[in-house]
DNA sequence: GCATACGCAACTAATAAAGTTACATTTAGC
DNA sequence: GCTAAATGTAACTTTATTAGTTGCGTATGC
């Protein structure tokens, strides 16, 4: 793995629980499947947990699920379970003092985050159904 | 600066030579503008220039300057000329060996590039010129 | 010829992410 | 209860990318 390896890992692993909805997996078979370790798994499937679109269980015969049917599931919730916004400027480049700078700066946020949400917009229209073999 | 920041100093650095287009740049200037420094502004330009963005003259009373409108230029061709997807899963992700894997990682491929194609789609609606005050 | 610009290569430093190890906790089944 | 198997999480190492820096070659206008 290398690159956007989150966004790609969350989407096969979804995609391959999306065929059979009811089998639980242990992140120790994802890991296999996906040529990486558990416990990275494990840190991508944790942020999916927390935007509900897994359940996962402990212990013995425990493993994780899809936590509704995967025609409820879109790329949308997907890219923004994992927080990694690809677009925006952060918070970080030093906001300018100038007026006029920071006019200009305004803008150009303001333009990415319009960008940004017609992203969203376009990946809601894909349900992860859509992307297994079902 | 920190991340997006290629992309985010393109776009400040075009913003600001649409205003006046006809003024050349040195990198100079704009590294001390964007707060960093000319041979990391001449770097990030210089793909802007091979992507036919820009024009550089060396010498004494060199510069950079926009190498057309600043109607013709749009976010998009900023992007591309970047040439950093930030999408598509790359070539890296191990290629799976069964069909039905193989099958499944090519549906994620095709979607992931047809949302890249609408993410261009988008960009290309904005020209600098309206990022500009102009 | 000299000052001033870009072009580029080589190196260093900082950052983020993946990978790894270790261990605590939870749970099912005996 | 004991044990095996799973997640949760922290800490550390490794790797990859990028910004930053330095130095020097080359081109250009005065």
């Amino acid at each position: 793995m290398k690159r956007n390896s989150r966004l790609s890992l969350a989407l096969h692993t979804l995609s391959h629980m999306a065929e059979e909805p009811n089998r639980v997996r242990t992140s120790a078979d994802i890991a296999d499947h996906a040529g990486t370790n558990p416990v990275v798994v494990r840190r991508v499937l944790g942020r999916l947990r927390e935007a509900g679109l897994l359940t996962s269980e402990k212990g013995h015969a425990g493993g994780w699920r899809l936590a509704r049917s995967p025609q409820q599931i879109t790329l949308a919730d997907v890219y923004l379970a994992l927080n990694e916004r690809m677009i925006a400027t952060g918070p970080d480049y030093e906001v300018p003092s100038c007026s006029v700078e920071h006019a200009l700066f305004r803008r150009v946020t303001t333009v990415l985050t319009e960008v940004e949400a017609s992203l969203v917009q376009k990946l809601s229209e894909t349900p992860i159904s859509a992307i297994s073999g079902t």
